[in-house]
This record gives C-alpha cells, sequence and structure tokens, in this order.
DNA sequence: CGATAACTAGACCAATCGGTCTATTCGTGC
DNA sequence: GCACGAATAGACCGATTGGTCTAGTTATCG
C-alpha cells in the first residue's frame, strides 16, 4: 500500500489532469484517495497548491520515466521518437482519452505566480535537455540535438491538446511522421 | 459602442484565456464587462456554458483572420509562417505573456461533454486546413500542405503553452526556424 | 398614445469552495 | 506500561460559486 501522502498526490494529479487546478475541488480529491481532510493539511501545509506542484512533479517524472525507457534501447532517434509516441498514446488511452499534457493541464489555471511558473518552465527544460541527451548519443550534432528536442517537444504538446480534442490518441500515434 | 452579448464574450474570453473555464466566476465577468446578472442570462440561457463557447468562437476567427492577413500577401509559404508567428507573438505580448492558445485555454477544464469537444475539435480542423489552402496556393502538393499545415498547428499549440510557462513571447517568434 | 417584447438591474438562493480547528487514534521510543 | 509526536478523522467556518427570480427600464411596434 503507498502511503497516504503519495496517494494524495497521485489521485489529485489524475484529477488535475482531467480538469485543470480549478476544476477539482478538494472534496473529490479525498473522496477519491479515501483520506480525511485533516491527513491531507497535515501532508500538504499550503493544501491545494502544495498538492498541485506535488502531482505535477510526479507526473513529470513518470514522462521522464517513458522518455528513457524510449530512447534507451532505439537503434536510432527516429526509432526513439516512434517508440516514445507509442508509449505516450498507450498513456492516453489508458486515461480514456481525457488527458493532455499531464504537467500544463494539472498547473493550467493556476494563480500565475512566479514560483509555479519557475515549476512548469523548469519541466519542461528538463524533457528537452534529455531527449537532446539521447539525439546525440544516438549520432545527433549537439545544435541538430537540441532542435530536435524542440521540435519534438512542441509538436508533443500540440498533439497532447488535439488527441484531448478529438478523444483519439492517433495523432500522437502519427507524430513520427510529422516531425521526422 | 459594442452591444453587451459581444462585450460579455470578450470580456469572459479574455479572462478564460488567462484562468481557464473552472478559474473564473461569473462575477468577476460581470465585474469587468461592466453588466448586470440579469443580462447574462438573457444573452446566454445556459449561463457559464453558453458563454464560453461564445468566447472561444470570437477567439477562433480571430486567429483565421492573423491566418489570412499572414498568408494573403506571403511570397512563399516560409514567409507566411514567419509573419503569423511574428503578429501572434505580437498578440501574446500584448496581452502580457498570460495566454496560451486562445481558444483551448478557453475551454479546458469543461466537463467534458461530446459537443463542447466537437467545438474545439472543428474549430482547430479549421484552421488547419485554411493553412494547408495558403500552403497550396503557394505552391505546395495537396499531400505536402496538409502536413506542412498539421507541423505548423500542433507546433503553434507547443509554443503558445511554452511560451507561457515562460512568460516569453520569443518561443513563438523562433517557430519558423522548428518548422520550416 | 398604449402595448408588448427586449433588455437591464440586483436581491436572493442552495451548494460548494478551500481552509481551520479540536479530538482521537496510531506507532514507536523509553 | 507510558509518553509523545505523527497521522487520522471530521465538524465547522466564512466566502464564493453558478444560477433563479421578480421588478423595473427601454425600445419598437401598431
Amino acid at each position: 500500500m503507498t502511503d497516504t501522502r503519495t496517494r494524495l498526490a497521485i489521485e489529485a494529479g489524475f484529477l488535475f489532469q482531467q480538469k485543470g487546478y480549478h476544476g477539482v475541488g478538494i472534496a473529490e480529491v479525498l473522496t477519491r484517495a479515501g483520506v480525511p481532510k485533516g491527513s491531507l493539511y497535515h501532508h500538504f501545509p499550503n493544501g491545494k497548491a502544495d498538492l498541485s506542484l506535488a502531482a505535477a512533479e510526479i507526473a513529470a517524472n513518470e514522462v521522464l520515466r517513458i522518455i528513457n525507457a524510449s530512447f534507451d534501447d532505439a537503434r536510432d532517434y527516429p526509432d526513439g521518437v516512434t517508440t516514445f509516441c507509442y508509449k505516450l498514446a498507450k498513456y492516453f488511452d489508458i486515461h480514456e482519452g481525457k488527458i493532455g499534457c499531464p504537467v500544463s493541464a494539472t498547473l493550467h489555471g493556476r494563480p500565475d505566480n512566479a514560483p509555479f511558473r519557475d515549476a512548469l518552465s523548469k519541466i519542461f527544460a528538463c524533457w528537452m535537455d534529455r531527449i537532446a541527451d539521447h539525439a546525440q548519443r544516438l549520432g545527433q550534432s549537439p545544435e541538430e540535438a537540441t532542435k530536435s528536442a524542440k521540435r519534438l517537444f512542441l509538436s508533443l504538446e500540440g498533439s497532447w491538446t488535439l488527441a484531448r480534442a478529438r478523444g483519439d490518441s492517433n495523432v500522437i500515434r502519427q507524430l513520427p511522421t510529422i516531425v521526422c
């Protein structure tokens, strides 16, 4: 059994990804996680704000994990991209097409204070850096790799949005033909 | 003076784009527009839901207008893309970097009923069709044009997200070097 | 003019919001 | 067993939510 704090963050993340920050009530998170209010404010003294950051961090690491899992065994960069998109599309389907970018969806609509925007911006940079690392390892020049990573990231964010609007993960699956 | 209904939709759109559907209260829209509650429910019998759709439609048409204004006088496709991104970046700066995709931001977090998703999906399709039309007119084959449009759209959605996270419109301005 | 519909105005409502607070239980050291 | 902090449990709070309803005003007819 995962501990209460983690369970709260995971369930909150699931809901935030579907409905955005303001679209989710504390009560709903509590019900889903089967946790009383007192526990939430024990583990997250700043309440919803803390909770959303924790949820975003978990989602961000999950994506990072998928990036590595996809590129580690790739023959070349396009091969890694294909695997990556396939895995993300599957992730999308599991959540019944209700999900966009798990991080920007979670943090979207937040009162835009600097710390939050920083967190979001750093997560995105981290993803792109990681992709660029793999691209370079798989034979691209540093400049090429940076550009490839940026191109993949931007298109991916767009694919998440479009896939969500259409309720269809194929947009994500077809991404390799667009970016490579 | 614009009529009450339009003013409501415009002000609502401005707020929805910043904070998302659930992040904006009716009261806030009313205050900004200087309109009493009775008027809102007269012009939009279904309240917030209707209002958000109207706001999304206005934003969608504005983008469509910018697409045409950018490509109509373009020498070739890359030239049109450059103008397009420049105009969008300016639009982003005007709103002080608080804005993402004006349509998906507005409709994000909505209870995901089919009609709403349809609307969103149709707007996106309309943008891509328009871009593809211009690309074809500017010399690309039908297949090329469709692919170019899709690539531009996906990257643009991503750019909006990243620009918002960074609070910096340069991501959008640099888009032509990524997609062309 | 009088009548009728379009529109404005805002008081009012139940429901829900995020958050606080006290009381109790649980777990682990002595 | 005892003590003490961590964690759970949920009653409770004021503020705000989206929405309804009645009354009043304005515009457009015949």
